[in-house]
DNA sequence: GGCTTACTACTCGGATACTGCTTGTCCGAGTTCAGGGGG
DNA sequence: CCCCCTGAACTCGGACAAGCAGTATCCGAGTAGTAAGCC
């Protein structure tokens, strides 16, 4: 069980990003910036664009762009717009089914492997929405040199 | 992203075994219990049994048996037997890939991103090691036929 | 009658197919820009 | 000289395959219990 690649490209995508600013970016630049298949991050990004993330325009000079500050943009965004928001645990009420299930009442609270379940995951999402790309970006600016690489390579 | 049923189907069962006591119980009658695929249950026992959470015994009259009482297994015990201890987030260090990664030098600490993530990982493990199936056992005794149901299934 | 022994039935355990999702690739619709032609 | 038009190049967007992990199944190794045979 671990998320797919997608949220590591994306998070660094959106960062590299907001380090450029200005203009769209097209995908072939910000798949080159890390060795990407391009046509697969591209695929990504539709996910942000969905999501409200970015904002994409075509034709020549066009590419994806920010929509929003990334004090605004946090972990949980990034990761439930390529993910989705579905539960880490998938409770198929089983305690419902076979031989128990046929011979017990019908439950009449949740159940309660489901809510401790959900609990951790509701730990995990706040920990997540707890962290904006912002504070990721003060980060990686420890490294002055940063900024400048990217500027050269999407500019 | 989702975790395998075979948590869902681990916990359940383990709930089981401590509800009815006594010896081992196999595979087979554990899997009518909730009308599950009994090989595939057994292969996921057996993950148990590696954690060290069961100990199984062959032959006739064999089965699987709880190694400890519920208050000594958390869900987290049960979630790493299960789906392995690996992160949620798996970080590729695409930071040192591409053209970025050719450029920039070497990195000196950890990536910023894989931090956050790790971050947000331990919240969760550390809620899912908060609660032990003994808590989740006596919130189901809340239905006090529960107990008598599983033992005549499980007998 | 008691003990030994062979047999049967039942269990786990690992090796073997199948399914669905993640990953990866490709081509078409739409838009901007450039260049040529006409007014 | 300025405007319009046509064409081309480049972008996103969604449709189309490949690989792999999760899912499901089956058969063999091993053991407890049983029943028959022997002392």
């Amino acid at each position: 069980m671990r998320m797919g690649k997608g949220v590591e490209w994306a998070i660094h995508t959106l960062l590299n990003l907001a380090v450029v600013g200005g203009g769209p970016v097209g995908s072939v630049r910000l798949a080159d910036a890390h060795g990407l298949p391009a046509a697969y991050l591209n695929k990504q990004l539709q996910q942000l664009v969905k999501a409200g993330l970015l904002a994409s325009t075509p034709g020549p000079r066009g590419g994806f762009g920010l929509t929003r500050p990334l004090e605004e943009i946090t972990l949980l965004d990034v990761v439930q717009a390529i993910e989705g928001d579905t539960q880490l645990f998938p409770c198929a009420e089983i305690r419902c089914q076979g031989k128990i299930g046929e011979l017990a009442p019908a439950p009449t609270g949740a159940c309660a492997v489901k809510a401790a379940m959900a609990r951790a995951d509701r730990a995990w999402r706040e920990a997540l929405a707890g962290q904006s790309l912002a504070e990721i970006r003060t980060e990686l600016d420890r490294t002055p040199v940063f900024g400048n690489i990217v500027r050269s390579v999407l500019g």
